[in-house]
DNA sequence: GGTAATACTGTATTTAATTACAGTATCAGG
DNA sequence: CCTGATACTGTAATTAAATACAGTATTACC
């Protein structure tokens, strides 16, 4: 899913112009553009257009007024979770790897900050209402409050669980007493030692393909 | 959330551009518009569009080309979902009384027909994982396999129940077993009598706002 | 039964918005 | 160190597309 680079100007224009179709519902003209970019003439607003197109993000008709057809976004559109595979081991941010697909929910279910979704695998939060093929709705986040559900990497490992306090430490429990609870050392001390990655806030369950 | 009603070809004209910007991103030309009504005079599509910033449905900049701005949509975007407060018992079609919101999921997960969410109340669906205040994703249907999970209309109250066969006989099966099987006669006798709403292809839960 | 709203045809006019042309300055890559 | 891409300024020309004007026929409603 890599694609050509865009430089800086470029992507800002490709911005305003999906922030305009997002919020007004059409493409703004060449004189908003060039406006929105500090730019006093049309043309340096053309050649961005051009190098946009010639990338593959947009498709022009030439000739016709306010004819540009987005291809590709550089930002997720309001609202939309990537469904990613796995949670890459990045140090400050989180490296997504492959995606593959998109959840779009209302944001008013979303609130703030970076979501994504993880499809759930085995049943160690049977107990709480979590099964095995759920994706759980994240938001990216290093502290938790305790009894929350969070997504937690544990090496190269992602799992889900939940928080708990028993005196002054942290643990990660899962639902399914099967399991061990695991000691969370806060901050974390080392890059392999058990870390938060993000807070659950939302489930959905596909009752039709679980495959 | 009632509004001023529109007559058929204005709904036509609101409809073409609604798609227009769904498809394409943009929004159609006069031209373009007359041409998709099979109008040949522009003035034509001004009255409509005129009517149809009267009623309220659509914002236009006037001289500004192509500057309409959709306020209030006929056709639901593909993959959204309004969540409904109460089914009133409309007879062939579903009335949506009270929409409270909108759920938007990828159409991939959607599939083709009519869906609506609606919000769980009581627990007679907690031994299938689906609990009180989670949202269930539902596809308008009147009949449905044995084993799938379906919404049913028992005179005006709807539920959320397991579908069972036994012998010849459909049941409605709540997975609590506190609750009792009803009995569904197939097809429905009288107006009064259980009804299949449709069948629950999702789930959603919002772990935040547990209202 | 008059009057307002709907639903158009057809032509002429105007302008919002794109295109075109002529330059300048900076930076990265081979 | 040259060449192509990026990133602009500024003005003039062109045209896509909206307006404007003058009608007609039909349906809806106090």
């Amino acid at each position: 899913m890599s694609s050509i680079s865009l430089t800086a100007r470029q992507e800002r224009l490709l911005r305003i112009i999906e922030t305009s179709i997002d919020k007004k519902g059409y493409v703004p003209t060449l004189q908003e553009m060039a406006q929105a970019m500090s730019i006093s003439s049309l043309q340096g607003v053309k050649d961005h257009l051009a190098a946009l197109e010639r990338k593959g993000y947009i498709r022009r008709s030439p000739g016709r007024r306010r004819a540009i057809e987005i291809l590709q976004r550089v930002a997720q559109p309001e609202g939309n979770v990537p469904i990613i595979g796995r949670v890459a081991a990045g140090r400050p941010l989180l490296a997504i790897e492959n995606q593959q697909g998109n959840l779009n929910l209302s944001s008013e279910f979303l609130g703030t900050g970076t979501h994504f979704a993880l499809r759930v695998q085995g049943d160690s939060m049977i107990e709480a209402g979590i099964q095995e093929g759920d994706y759980v709705i994240v938001r990216q986040k290093e502290a938790a409050d305790p009894g929350t559900i969070v997504v937690a990497r544990l090496g190269e490992e992602v799992t889900v669980k939940r928080l708990k306090k028993k005196g002054k430490i942290l643990f990660l429990e899962a639902a399914n007493p099967a399991y061990d609870p695991i000691p969370l050392t806060q901050p974390a001390q080392s890059a392999s030692s058990p870390r938060i990655v993000g807070i659950v806030i939302g489930l959905y369950r596909d009752f039709e393909k679980k495959r």
